[in-house]
DNA sequence: TGTACATCAGTGAACGCGCGTTCACTGATGTAC
DNA sequence: TGTACATCAGTGAACGCGCGTTCACTGATGTAC
């Protein structure tokens, strides 16, 4: 119990215990700090407080831990995404923005995962895991537009499901990547970004034929029907 | 005349004549082979023909030269859209969509140039002509979007020019940046990134009111009216 | 419960390398007279 | 037109540094008996 305390910093004198995950953590950090191209392995090994040979016996090289950083972003944003949806309670349009919001969100409060996501330039395609982690966030998106687009009223075709995932898709990410984020390469904007997307959600379900009510607790400054 | 030629590489015997622009040049180079944060100064200094010392003559660091860079990208990316736009001819709508398809060209084109744009993490605000580079290009879209504003049928409110040229600028960012780059981190797509984007707009003026026709040479899959 | 042993996850020293940066320098160019 | 001189844009050698990577090693842990 109490003599565990003093160990707090090195589990055992040689056994870290779960270096594994500390040194994503120390990457996520040195991200955060300086861009998804401006951390070292060495680096990381120090500020997890091991030599720098340690992060062999875990990873290959840089690039496989910041794919490690790259794919545990993907899960949480996929937890993050999916709880936000809630499966389409209290009523679908609401839960659709709230999606939005919560895709900004995680920009903002995790920008050293987003930018080891959509940044980087990790290929996807060599890298099976962490293509299947991203399909699994971006499913998502498109189950929320599935259901949305099962609403349709009658007479109004339905539009494929697919195409207004990666439209929806495309929007948060451009303006999470360009007004989005918390450091000084952001572009000032005069609305918050979370306005901005669902100003724009809005007017492109309306351009569907979806007649959505601004209801869902909504204040963005979009024209007035 | 002929003693010219064997001179190529180097004018003279010690002045390069625009060593700075052949910085520029090889920059741009390693940016499109290993991405923005991958390039060095003497990388540069060494793909140009000259000794590490001589970008300090032009240059005070690395960030001074992806800066300019960056600056040079969004000049030619302005006058890009500038063409693609010609002031509205043959008429709004079309002129619109040629700028949206010039945007996704542009990032298509010049990903060493877009990637310094969007992507380096340069901060904007401690580097006014690069701030202003940027506003200059961004302007193009705000005037397009101004026009077609102009153009609400009687009846239709007219939505703010700026946010639908946030709007719009936003979903090609997004789509260029998810889907419309060459390397390997590009996301596969089962239609054009331009399709996306053109059926994208379409169905973005409809919702804010414009009866738009797809005449424009448009053979994207939109839901028929 | 003890002991022997295999395995595992770390150490720390060492290496070669390329980078950023500085320095005194030098050859080429432009200009005053 | 010729000469002297200032300025400019490059050289190349040198430096200290941190990185990536390897290596034989060693302490801790788990397991067979």
């Amino acid at each position: 119990m109490s003599w565990r305390k003093e160990r707090r910093r090195r589990e055992g004198g040689y056994h870290h215990g779960n270096l594994k995950e500390a040194l994503v953590q120390a990457a996520l950090d040195l991200i955060a700090e300086k861009g998804a191209g401006g951390f070292t392995f060495a680096e990381a090994a120090r500020s997890a407080g091991v030599s720098p040979a340690a992060p062999y016996r875990h990873f290959r090289d840089r690039d496989e831990l910041l794919a490690s950083v790259a794919q545990q972003g993907y899960e949480q944003f996929e937890s993050v995404l999916t709880a936000a949806w809630d499966d389409g309670r209290p009523d679908t349009p609401a839960a659709f923005q709230r999606v939005g919001k919560a895709y900004l969100a995680f920009a903002r409060e995790h920008p050293a995962h987003y930018s080891a996501m959509f940044e980087s330039g990790l290929p996807l395609d060599s890298n099976p895991a962490l293509l299947v982690a991203s399909e699994r966030a971006f499913a998502i998106i498109r189950a929320a537009s599935e259901r949305l687009v099962a609403m349709a009223p009658p007479g109004v075709p339905r539009p494929p499901a697919l195409m207004m995932a990666l439209h929806i898709w495309s929007l948060s990410h451009g303006i999470a990547s360009l007004f989005g984020r918390g450091d000084a390469a952001s572009r000032k904007l005069p609305m918050s970004p979370e306005d901005l997307l669902e100003a724009g959600v809005l007017i492109y379900l309306k351009g569907l034929g979806f007649p959505i009510d601004h209801a869902a607790g909504s204040h963005a400054s979009t024209p007035k029907k």
